[in-house]
DNA sequence: ATTTTAATCACGTAAAGGGGTGATTTTTGG
DNA sequence: CCAAAAATCACCCCTTTACGTGATTAAAAT
């Protein structure tokens, strides 16, 4: 007997694995949240097997709730849900411990392998999801992991705002501004602002 | 009773609409399809009162298919179903006949409301999108046709060209370069290069 | 036939971005 | 605790963008 949590701000995601999770014998929903928030507190007073985990929650990313999650109750498999245009995050997510990764278009008996998979220790990929992996992690010779701050200027820069306006803002000096913006270039391999809001609403880094 | 159609490329949110739907006794799961291709041939031989759809289809594109849907079978009403980032296409939808647009997190109430509004003619848009809808209205007031030379440079700009490099492949002077750009600032009321992408791209320009 | 719009080019100034390099101080992680 | 990563600031030089203003030509619309 598996007992399973799931994590999705859309009601209907959650509808739908649950009707059908009902219909096996050796599985049990524990319950569901649709905000980080949520799953945080119901796991102070509960527990569960494996998490169904959505990675865009309004109040949290799925990466960080599933670092969040690992570090605190690391017997329980997370297993991340997506949809597929988000690639860039399937490495994250594993680097902080999920054991694995399905995309939302996956069919039943995906999820109820994924899940056993999980139980066993085992890291579950769907065949899509394997090739996103491939694909990026081939691209990907230095990784493109951004900084709390520079994420923070990235969606600045992405308002419009010069780099004098961030660094007023930010109360920090021009020339670190500047640098941060470079190390942005360099991170994701652009050499302009184009190219930087480019990247960064295709990989929805926003 | 109401007949309804659903075409969405995830299996979970189908499996969670008709979970739902099914204990609905006014209403009638008439079929679902998980492609657009698929729901065309439904519609040979049958029919349906209402499609909820999907804007993201793997072989097309919701809009096409509703603008399709809507020139051959003018009585059914389609509901379009979209995740939270994808606001322009609302209008989109609305001009080839959308009776409503639905977000995927969306609760079951509202989406038994938009398909009863549908039923009777009127459109019906969710909070969320009705937000999105005013928004992007209220802002194209002069609405912003480029030539077809801006969208050309529009789209060299967003490759990450500069105004030189433009001049060069177009075989045109920096100046004129530099005019066209300006242009497409002024009529896309932003101020520079950043914003220029943001909005290109969030309207699907490129 | 005349107005509008698109596309073209020009000049000038000020502000911002792009590239390199180096250094200090926190913060974080093992 | 120690090493690594993140965040901070600085200086230089040069390129590019941003904004204004104005002008010519050709094509399209009225």
């Amino acid at each position: 007997m598996t007992s399973v949590f799931i994590v999705d701000d859309h009601q209907l995601i959650i509808e739908g694995i649950v009707s059908f999770l009902q219909k096996e014998k050796h599985i049990k929903v524990a319950g569901y949240a649709t905000s980080a928030s949520a799953c945080i507190d119901y796991f102070k007073t509960n527990t569960a097997d494996v998490i169904l985990m959505d990675i865009n929650l309004p109040d949290m990313s799925g990466i960080d709730l599933c670092k969040l999650i690992k570090s605190n109750y690391p017997g329980i498999a997370v297993i991340a849900l997506s949809t597929i245009n988000q690639g860039s995050y399937i490495t994250q997510m594993i680097e902080y411990g999920a054991s694995g990764y399905l995309l939302k278009n996956a069919d039943k008996e995906e999820i109820l392998e994924a899940i056993a998979t999980a139980q066993n220790g085992k890291p579950y990929f769907s065949f899509e999801a394997g090739k996103i992996f491939k694909a990026t992690s081939e691209k990907r010779t230095g990784l493109p992991v951004l900084s709390k701050r520079e994420k923070e200027i990235l969606k600045l820069i992405a308002e419009g705002f010069t780099n004098i306006e961030i660094s007023r803002q930010l109360f920090i000096s021009i020339d670190t501004v500047d640098s941060h913006r470079k190390n942005l270039y360099t991170k994701l391999h652009v050499k302009n602002t184009a190219l930087l809001i480019r990247y960064a609403i295709e990989h929805t880094l926003l």
